[in-house]
RNA sequence: GCCCAUAUGGCUCAGGGGUAGAGCACUUCCUUGGUAAGGAAGAGGUCGUGAGUUCAAGUCUCACUAUGGGCUCCA
């Protein structure tokens, strides 16, 4: 055997380790390097290790399960002390001492019965084999250390040397709410030292992009302990890129034929009864009380849009009729779940409710599927679809569900889109379709999403006029693109790190006169740029020229332009281009052109 | 909501049972400078809030609030 190799595939794919292989032939071995088969038995071999460590450091500790994640491991356990980010490295340097004693990782089988009999005292042991249909278990032991576990691991510890415990967290047993809360310690491991150290930094370089620091830095937003939590205040810049991402996002909503509507922040609770919101919604609602009338804060736009579609008599010549609004919404989301402007309580949802006909349904989603791609292009996003399909709790028949769901395959399907399903994920109400972005941390976020409604139109007795001159009930298609203006600058923030296109940066230009005789037409170009809807800021402050210089191009402004002697006499600029610090002069009338083309990239 | 951690001027952070520090930012003055930090002076904090221990609490304890990492949920 190989000194380099920690495990086999069989011919369908399937990790046997060392320890289980009876007869190698017809296997393939697994050579110990950062492949996926090979990370794999090497992080879960961490896992127990961290595992043993931890045994020796606190002996009272149990351990739930320990599994291979994306990002590396994890293993739950029930300790009696506090475990903090600072214990990391006490249990780290004991794995290491662990390593030093040269233990070979070796299995033996036990009959359920006999495993239920060891194991006798620990109940999170009896509660994983509960788990467990097979009549018989395994167990790996490494030195004194034993732990039931189905494998795969590798031959000894010496494989195990490049690992990091990353992050310590609390997490319920079996992922139930109610049930206990065990601690678990996420780890990273790799086949050698200069991968874990390019992870460490790839994740160092993603913090730096958090939208909540950059947010900061560049003065978007802010929060405020004394106005409470998860309630996001605009800064002036943060204020000026979102006017700009809400301005193009008008255009292109008016162009698609969507109407612009917008209904109260409040409204009686009895109508939220009947959209079923009080029912299935109320413990993530806001109420209040007026002149002894319960009100409830809107959740959501869409029985505004209702009552305004209801106002007028609609034929079928007026369907699809599509209203949009910048929607702000309420919703009491657990304390703990607030996270920057990613998850906040109070956000704008770039709302649409399209009201259609069954038939209609298709075509209006191929719309709306070729409207969120446009945006996404807009911004350069990788994003993936999830079609969700049928809950078990659902209202409406099977074939009005089996239409509106095979309506949205297509649509992705016509349109090249790759999607995955989300089995049973949908709304209660109809089908729907997610649209999902990766962060700078790699979490993925719902941003965008269409939901096909049967329920509301007929709750709230939505009717028009068809052809045969007979009432008939439209169906509602609920759609978001950008999911809330919130989040998804949060995502723009960290996809860009700070340095927005032109189209939506909250200052575009910054004007650096080099002396006091240079300001007057530096600030005659700024009128010039705002009068076309440009963001401009001259920097004129009592400082060197090298310091404005500096300070400006720390402001990730698309342009930074120095206005001298030869500037004032030519009517030019000189640009600094933000990533190559090359400059280049242009006309102030060629400097317009390039900064209007530049504007035309925000057109879609 | 639950588990763990954190909370010091606008920002980033140091300090630590005897009553507050740095850098940046800010204000004023000098400097009028052609591409990433010119100089000087100054203002600004009852050390998140409320209790408790102590002769004495930013410092120790508890509660609350907020933030961070997760669990669960969601735009």
């Amino acid at each position: 055997m190989s000194e380099n190799i920690i495990g086999y595939l069989d011919k369908d794919n399937n990790i046997i380790d060392t320890q289980s292989a009876v007869d190698t032939a017809g296997l393939t071995p697994i050579e110990y390097d950062n492949s996926e088969k090979a990370l794999e038995i090497i992080r879960h071999s961490t896992a127990h290790l961290m595992a043993q460590a931890i045994t020796e450091l606190y002996p009272n500790s149990q351990f739930f399960v320990g599994p291979v994640v994306d990002e590396g491991f994890y293993y739950d356990f029930r300790v009696d002390e506090k475990i903090g980010e600072e214990d990391l490295k006490t249990i780290e340097k004991k794995m290491k001492e662990l390593i030093k004693k040269k233990y070979k990782i070796e299995k033996y089988e036990l009959s359920k019965d006999e495993a239920m009999k060891k194991f006798a005292n620990d109940d999170l042991k009896q509660a994983v084999m509960s788990r467990i249909p097979d009549e018989t278990l395994s167990i790996y032991k490494q030195g004194e250390f034993e732990d039931l576990c189905r494998g795969p691991h590798v031959p000894a510890l010496r494989f195990l040397n490049n690992f990091k415990l990353t992050r310590v967290a609390g997490a319920y047993l079996g992922g139930d709410e109610k049930a206990e809360m065990l601690t678990r310690i996420y780890g990273i491991a790799f086949a050698d030292k200069e991968s874990l150290k390019a992870h460490l930094d790839m994740l160092e370089e993603a913090k730096k992009r958090d939208h909540r620091k950059i947010g900061t830095e560049m003065e978007l937003f802010m929060f405020n302990e004394s106005a409470g939590s998860g309630l996001p205040f605009w800064m002036p810049q943060g204020a000026k890129l979102r006017a700009k991402l809400e301005e193009i996002l008008h255009k292109a909503h008016r162009i698609r034929g969507y109407q612009p509507v917008r209904g109260p922040e409040i409204l009686k609770s009895d109508m939220w009864r009947t959209s079923g919101h009080y029912a299935c919604y109320g413990e993530n609602m806001y109420l209040t009380e007026i002149d002894e009338q319960e009100y409830g804060i809107k959740p959501m736009n869409c029985i505004g849009h209702i009552q305004i579609f209801k106002q007028t008599q609609k034929s079928y010549r007026d369907l699809p009729l599509r209203f949009y609004e910048y929607g702000v919404v309420h919703r009491h989301e657990k304390s703990g779940v607030l996270h920057g402007l990613l998850r906040v309580r109070e956000f704008t949802q770039d709302d649409a409710h399209i009201f259609c006909t069954p038939e209609q349904i298709a075509g209006e989603v191929i719309e709306v599927v070729e409207f969120v791609d446009s945006v996404m292009q807009l911004f350069g996003f990788e994003y993936t679809m999830e079609v969700a399909t049928k809950p078990e709790k659902a209202i409406g028949e099977d074939a009005v569900w089996e239409l509106a769901t095979q309506g949205l395959k297509d649509a992705l399907t016509e349109n090249n889109l790759p999607y995955t399903i989300d089995e049973g994920g949908g709304a209660f109400y109809g089908p729907k379709i997610d649209v999902k972005i990766t962060d700078a941390l790699g979490r993925k976020w719902q941003c965008g999403t269409i939901q096909v409604d049967f329920n509301l139109p007929q709750r709230f007795e939505v009717e028009y006029v068809a052809e045969d001159n007979t009432r008939k009930q439209p169906v509602m298609l609920h759609r978001a693109i950008l999911g809330s203006f919130e989040r998804f600058i949060a995502i723009l923030t960290e996809h860009f790190a700070g340095e927005f296109p032109f189209f939506i940066a909250p200052t575009q230009v910054i004007f650096v006169p080099i002396a006091e005789n240079h300001v007057a037409y530096a600030n005659e170009l700024k009128k010039t740029l705002m009068a076309e809807g440009i963001d401009a800021e001259v920097y004129d402050k009592n400082d060197s020229l090298n310091k404005r210089i500096r300070t400006a191009e720390k402001q990730r402004v698309p342009y930074v332009a120095i206005i001298g002697d030869e500037e004032v006499a030519n009517r030019s600029v000189a640009i600094r281009n933000r990533r190559s610090r090359e400059q280049y002069n242009l006309t102030q009338d060629e400097f317009m052109v390039e900064l209007r083309q530049e504007l035309q990239k925000g057109k879609i």
